[in-house]
DNA sequence: CATAATAGTTGTGGTCGTACAAGCACGTCG
DNA sequence: CGACGTGCTTGTACGACCACAACTATTATG
């Protein structure tokens, strides 16, 4: 098998894996009640302050609807809007204790491992974690 | 590093990889001028013919939606319906020409492999691909 | 044969994501 | 100071997705 067969292969295989047997996108929306793009939103915004700006470019959405997002989040009780210590026309928005709990359960529901990735040996876990280290370059 | 937390390491990492990094789904989408949904039904009729109880189970979706999605298709020349040959209520989906390539364009734009995995040797693919194997199961 | 179940269609309505125009408040630079 | 750029908000509009109800045609079941 030449290379890029079996690169062409795992490609595949490893899409498949992400995407359709093991995607748990439905079930943490279904969990917190809130589309997927708000849990994104509120991911995000739990790992450190974050400007409306910069929350609109890591969700590749625009301005205008990053404000409805965090309008949403804010009237979950979720979010708060502060203002900007040193640009007073940007607000930073930050995330209360009730927000970093449901930003933990959405963490960790999507971030369980499937099963079978559990079962591997210490072994092959070290190899596949070297290989994607080197992937993600 | 215990084994679980390895197991959350890589599954962190191949999320990443598959949904942030490497996504073509937009591109894909893009190029045939088409929702996402109606790419990934092109794709399952161009593997073969189904009726449309079977794609709207493969899109997860229900029937009255997948109706008008293979509506679509059809309006598009890509796909036609044609009588089952045994149950006179269901029909099946068949591809036509032009969808085929269609089909086979957004097959090429999503398994082309990311550039670091082609950049693997022989021995890293293997193991990888044995792997991933294991795990989709 | 009568009834129920199934395959597909039509229609209705809702939420979500996205884009665009306009406006206000604030900051930056000439 | 004045002009322009930036950050955010409001409003509007549209397509995509998805669910529910209701209907026709066909098949399966008692």
């Amino acid at each position: 098998m030449p290379d890029t067969e079996a690169a062409a292969r795992a490609w595949r295989a490893l899409r498949a894996l992400v995407l359709d047997q093991y995607d748990r996108r439905k079930e943490v929306c279904e969990a917190l009640g809130m589309s997927f793009v708000r849990v994104k939103a509120l991911r995000r915004i739990a790992g450190g302050a974050v400007t409306l700006r910069e929350l609109a470019a890591d969700l590749h959405t625009d301005a205008p609807y990053t404000t409805l997002v965090v309008d949403d989040l804010e009237r979950r009780g979720l979010v708060r809007r502060a203002p900007h210590p040193t640009d007073r026309r940007a607000k930073l928005v930050t995330v209360t204790e009730a927000g970093q709990a449901a930003a933990a359960r959405a963490e960790g529901l999507l971030n369980e491992p499937p099963p079978p990735l559990l079962a591997l040996d210490a072994g092959d876990l070290a190899q596949l974690n070297d290989i994607i280290d080197r992937l993600r370059r």
